[in-house]
DNA sequence: TTTATTTGCTTAAACGTTTACTTAAACTGT
DNA sequence: ACAGTTTAAGTAAACGTTTAAGCAAATAAA
């Protein structure tokens, strides 16, 4: 057991040990058709044996290449993103990659910054969902300009010519609304967060259309924004809204506003479904135990996660994949419960 | 605008665009004491104008320490750990460290495999919770021989001598099971899952304390252990349970448990908190808005993540910190809610 | 004035890999 | 037997930093 001391053993320890050239250990280590079958299994014995594990750096020095991707979303604390994670991990994992995770909590400047940095050649790839305040593109456009390539996912960048895995947004924010409507609401309000013109425009384009159909005229007051974060002062500022509009139909587009719809009803005595019917964009599980428990447009983060990690590592190991011509839409999933359960 | 071709700049183009020596570049930008003035700021404006941003692997391989730290964690899709993971990346981007996330799916062999590959001296220290399973800790052992600091947050391994940063668990178990005897429990369970014999060990414990107190004696047949990911067979197995102990407390003692437990009892027809009353160790903000709202152990998980990389960094930083003396517990708070209503 | 010291810079080696190029020996076919 | 090819190695440069050591000129101390 005491053949490992704990003096790092490198390549130059393994060609002294087999007295052979650090080329040869590099080459049998890379099973180069350079090298002698025999000479190869003693190599990687010996490397077994006193526990060789390869540089990183000096290796992605050399080879200009890191093995390494960057995760860059707005948060983590949310089941969407925490889900796309462990769907991106399936993949980095397997194709023995490591990943570098960043979180912008939505600050432009976080991200520019952070993009600079890895215009060092930090990551070989990058897979990311934009900051919500992000206007200005030209740190994305630098770092893809400068051979990385980025893969969006869920909150996508419309103007960067690259694979972009959505889900439709238009679509489900439609279905929401017309089960909404379907199920009596006439006063129906979208209840959003600040910035994401992207998806909040599809999302409510899908709503507006809905309403159209049901030949309901939409009000601009409908639409309300919220901050994006869970808290006192978000809680207050809906109740004023649900106050003032009295809405028969709430549609809250993202995870941590359910909490905040619900408490705002219950304070101000608005019973869910009876008063007002609520539909949340959440992946959570427990979804299904709330009071009551809440119909919810379920996003299929695990596969965004992982075809947007499927599409990198093809990308990087070669593939014919042209990622500007990749533009996939996954799609979400309406799953009915009680908080719009037909009341009259 | 067009001052920066792609071409990479590195020190040599600036040594050779300011015609001083690659060493003066490096220095200069390191604000070394060997270099003047004026020519530090000439170094400094030009690395600006040309977009300068060194080679970290360069770096990295040279100084033999690469500013990036692991979090090695069983899973992400839970509140607790991507809230620790947002106190850990406050401080990791305020030091401008890096961070790789691992997940072991709180499987031995990830997690020794992960551990195996850091010994190449690719992080400069690391920050885990155990993995479930993991009995042999020669891997974490090896690791820390080699001489990379390791701080434990959560699911600490008690036999490495480093820093761990718990919550009170044996209290918290404690303080639950008593608030379930207060309310009138005389017989309650607690839901465990697989693994995790220490911290396990401790709510059990703290468990057996409170039956204790009030001379309830204890049965082997209250404490259930689950398995650890939600799904299907989950519930029907502690449906299993509840139908045949009947118990009039149940405290379930990880995030998912949790819907579980609701849903074994909503298929039970057995009310909350009529029939039996439930604590969960959660840190959903849903808790507030479940049908009832639920009773939880609130744990300080953004406080833990923040404490942990804290210790790391300042032992990275060379302030005299003996992580082996760090043996820190911050308190879980008890949320009193509806699932625990008083009844009779 | 002479000798130390400081200032500001350069030289060159080192970090641990990878790889283009070279070389010597062994095999091929004629 | 001999030119040509294949095989199995070795040599050395390169990746982009950091830093110990050196050195000339300027400054300070005696």
């Amino acid at each position: 057991m005491a053949e490992a001391k704990s003096n790092k053993v490198n390549m130059k320890t393994l060609a002294k040990v087999l007295n052979v050239s650090i080329a040869t250990i590099s080459k049998a280590l890379r099973d180069s058709h350079d090298i002698g079958e025999e000479t190869k299994q003693r190599v990687i014995e010996t490397a077994k044996l006193l526990h060789y594990v390869p540089n990183p750096y000096a290796s992605s020095l050399r080879k200009r290449s890191s093995n390494t991707i960057a995760i860059i979303i707005p948060e983590i604390a949310d089941s969407f993103f925490s889900q796309a994670i462990n769907g991106i991990e399936s993949i980095v994992g397997q194709e023995k990659y490591h990943a570098l995770i960043y979180l912008t909590h939505d600050s432009y400047e976080r991200e520019a910054q952070m993009f600079n940095d890895l215009s060092s050649g930090r990551v070989d790839g990058v897979l990311m969902s934009v900051a919500s305040n992000t206007k200005d593109i030209k740190h994305i456009q630098e770092l893809q300009q400068a051979g990385v390539p980025i893969v969006f996912f869920d909150r996508v960048c419309e103007d960067i010519p690259t694979a972009k895995i959505k889900t439709d947004d238009f679509n489900s924010a439609y279905m929401a609304t017309k089960h909404l409507l379907e199920r009596g609401c006439k006063n129906i309000s979208l209840v959003t967060i600040e910035g994401y013109p992207f998806i909040l425009q599809a999302r409510e384009g899908g709503y507006k259309k809905a309403l159209a159909e049901y030949q309901i005229k939409h009000q601009e007051q409908n639409v309300i924004s919220c901050s994006n974060k869970y808290n006192q002062e978000n809680i207050a500022f809906l109740k004023e809204h649900i106050a003032k509009i009295k809405p028969d139909g709430i549609i809250a587009t993202v995870e941590h506003l359910a909490t905040t719809t619900y408490l705002a009803c219950e304070e101000l005595k608005m019973n869910i479904p009876n008063d007002v019917k609520v539909v949340c964009f959440t992946n959570q599980i427990t979804a299904a135990i709330l009071n009551p428990p809440l119909t919810t447009v379920l996003q299929p983060a695990y596969d965004m996660g992982r075809k947007a990690a499927e599409l990198l590592f093809g990308h990087l190991a070669g593939k014919p994949i042209q990622l500007e011509k990749e533009n996939i839409t996954l799609p979400s999933k309406l799953v009915v419960r009680d908080s719009t359960r037909a009341t009259d």
